[in-house]
Order: structure tokens, then C-alpha cells, then sequence
DNA sequence: CCCGGAACTTGAACACGTTCAACTGGGGGG
DNA sequence: CCCCCCAGTTGAACGTGTTCAAGTTCCGGG
């Protein structure tokens, strides 16, 4: 722990709390340094810009969800609790921040970023967020066709980053509507993959999953 | 046609020009007002700001995607064409700008942005992509399920979101990989229709179908 | 011919994010 | 005990997007 880690938090703090108080735009560097009662120079000596500061945050937030989402699968083994109650704790966590979530999403959309979820940096949350969902779906009682199995828990990312979008653009009271998408798309999800071993439906998921598999890099 | 329109359109050519040369950040309002023989509060008598030059700059490649389009559905009333042909057109179409398309995507993706497919300010620009891919769907030689058919066009409208959305992140030389999704994946949507009509994948359809109305505004 | 006002044009001024050369202080090696 | 080093800290300075009060040009009506 070195010397100036006590500054650098107390700095982040201050730059959330102003966050959240008149938001990302209207929040200064200036007034971030002059609140945590440093130059604004030494600010940079900590975080290497603005953007910096809603990333550190935003780091903080995946490691709750982490946690939370670990307390869920330990619960109960029914795939749809599972996926419901992990998406339901990103929402639940985030939900204070819904203010300022545009300006993340205009950071992490921008593909040189550091904080895209696709970008290199990211490579090692991306990762873990997957094996998240894998957790989800080998701890659950459901069994997933073979075919489809490799690819799911990224595949299940890739929804819970659309959801997160979705929420991000989500206007209504507490982000009911997301809610709402949440609790209807998730068991529709799981009769999806009951679905998948109708010999009919087979073929289809197996070009679906070929596809999925092109998107990955 | 006002006095002034000339002068418009020689800042927004010199703007593109400049966003090419250098990139987006690199192009300063002062280098644009510049460059095109005018002073920077004039640049934003006719622009409101810098994103809006990048705004103007899309109108213009969204009317030649609808020309092209409209071409292409002269062309074939088969459905997996029509769609991959709408599609194609929009990726050729942006191929030449793909450098500062995360640029776009930045403001685009911000709820607040008059830019955003989402705002206010969009919705007319959005009615005629929905538009566009009912006429896609209405004068193919396909008959879709009754109770999908409402939904389709916007739902295709969602698709090419997300395959624009893919298309930035493209980096693969001629983003070849945005081409090969769209024709893997427009014979599956097709595929997807056809087996809509299962009596055993129906009522999975008639959900999706309830989901995506909650998704609309 | 003149005048009023609206459209158009100007560039200095502002606040911002970011950089950087200079400074400070405390801890470890001689 | 001293000195040196470097993480930590400073704030003035730079270039940026944007604003705005002030000018200029142009057209239509008296």
C-alpha cells in the first residue's frame, strides 16, 4: 500500500459523489481536485483522465456484482432463478448510478477505449463475466444440448450487455421496464433451449452457433 | 433555398474532408472555419456543435442508403436477397468512413443525443428504417406468421442496429467479417421465419413477440 | 432613394480537460 | 548525521469546444 493510496480514493469518492450530485458534465476536474482538497494536477497523477474516474467506478460496481451474483447461485439450482436473480443484482447495483449511465456507455462504446468490454484491457473482466455465466448454467439442474453448450455463457453475456444497454436507455420509474424485460426474456430463454432438441429446430441452433462463434474474436 | 446554404454545405464538405485527413478529434472547429474561409462563430450558426457536422454527414449516407436500397428491391422478391441486399448497401455505403465510425457511434449511443436512433429528434429517421424493411418483407414472395408479421420490420430495424453496432467494432481489413455475418446470418433469419409456423415453436413466438412490443417506446 | 429588420458574419472571451516543469518532504544508504 | 532520490504534489499554461455582443450585408416596403 503506498503513500498516496489514501488520496486516491478519497479523490474518487469526491468525483463520484459529484457524479451523482450535478452529474458527469457538470462535474470539473477542477472542482473534483478543489472538493478532495488537492491540485487538480495530482489528480492526474492518479487517474490519467475524466473517463479514468467513471471506469475506477464502474470497477467497483463489477466486483459487487461479482459477489452478489456468487450469493444467488448458491440459492438455488433452477437455471431461470439463476439468470433472473444474476441479471436482477446488475440492474439492483446499478440502479443508483442511472443518472450518469449514458456517459459510460458513450466511454466503453468507443472501440479504442480502454473500458469497451471488448477491448484488450477489458480482456480479463470479459472473462471473468463469461465464466460468471457459465457458473449460472453448469450449477443449474437444467442440462443444455450439446451443441449449444461451448457457446452459451457467451452467448448469455452478449444478452446481459444488451440488457445493460437496454437499462441504459430505460426512461421508466426505478427502470421498471427492465425489469420487466428481464422476467419475460429469461424464461423465454430457457424455453429456447428446451426448444433446441426438437430434431426440426437443430440444425437451425447449429448455424446460430456457428454464427456466434464468427462474432467472437 | 436561403442565402446562406452554400456556405452551409461548404463547412460540412470541408468538415468530412478534414474528419478523413485527421480523424475526429484531430479536426478542430477553428481548423474547419479555417479551412473553409469562415469565422468559427459562423461554423456554428449553421451547426449547433461538433457532433452535429457528423449528424448532418449521416443524414446525407441514410437518404443514399434509402436510394439504394429502393434499387435493390426493384430487383427480387426474394426475401433472404432483399434483406441481404438492404443490409450490404448500408455496410458499402459506410465502408469509406469506417475510421471515424466509432466517432458516431459515441454520440449516437448517448440516450440524450438528438442523434441517438431512440431520441425525439429520430423519430422520423427511425420510421422510415422501419419503413424501409416493411417494404422489405411486404414485397417478398415470403408470407410470414400472422402474429410475427406486425413486429418484423422493427425488429429487423433492431437487427441492423446491431449489425452497424458490429460493423464499428469491425476491424477486419473491408470489415470482412460484418459481410460474412450478414450472409450467415439472413439465410438463418429466414430459416427462423419458416419455422415460426411449428406448432411447437409457436408459443415460444407469440412470448418473443409480447417481449419485443414491452422493448418498443 | 432610404430605412428597418432579419439573416449572416466576426473574433475575442470563457470554461473546460489536460500537460508539464518545478517543488516538497520523508525515508533509506553512506 | 547528511544527502539524495523519487513518489507525491503544485498551479500556471496550452489548445480545445462553445458563446455572445457587436458588426455587416441584403432585401422589401414606404
Amino acid at each position: 500500500m503506498d503513500r498516496g493510496d489514501h488520496t486516491k480514493q478519497l479523490i474518487l469518492d469526491t468525483a463520484v459523489a459529484m457524479f451523482h450530485e450535478r452529474g458527469y458534465d457538470a462535474t470539473t476536474m477542477r472542482a473534483v481536485a478543489t472538493e478532495a482538497g488537492v491540485a487538480v494536477g495530482n489528480a492526474y497523477h492518479y487517474f490519467s483522465g475524466k473517463d479514468e474516474l467513471v471506469q475506477a467506478f464502474y470497477g467497483r460496481i463489477q466486483d459487487e456484482h461479482r459477489a452478489r451474483a456468487a450469493a444467488v447461485l448458491r440459492e438455488t439450482t433452477d437455471l431461470t432463478a439463476r439468470l433472473r436473480g444474476v441479471l436482477h443484482a446488475g440492474v439492483d447495483l446499478m440502479a443508483p448510478h442511472h443518472g450518469f449511465a449514458s456517459t459510460f456507455a458513450r466511454t466503453a462504446i468507443d472501440p479504442a477505449s480502454p473500458s469497451s468490454p471488448f477491448s484488450a484491457q477489458s480482456t480479463a473482466s470479459a472473462d471473468a463475466a463469461v465464466g460468471l455465466f457459465r457458473d449460472v448454467v453448469e450449477g443449474s439442474s437444467t442440462t443444455v444440448p450439446r451443441t449449444l453448450a461451448p457457446e452459451l455463457p457467451h452467448l448469455l453475456w452478449l444478452a446481459y450487455l444488451g440488457v445493460t444497454l437496454f437499462w441504459v436507455y430505460d426512461g421508466s420509474p426505478g427502470q421498471a421496464r427492465t425489469r420487466a424485460l428481464i422476467d419475460s426474456s429469461v424464461p423465454l430463454i430457457v424455453r429456447l433451449l428446451r426448444l433446441a432438441r426438437l430434431p426440426a429446430v437443430r440444425s437451425v441452433v447449429a448455424d446460430l452457433v456457428g454464427v456466434v462463434r464468427g462474432v467472437r474474436v
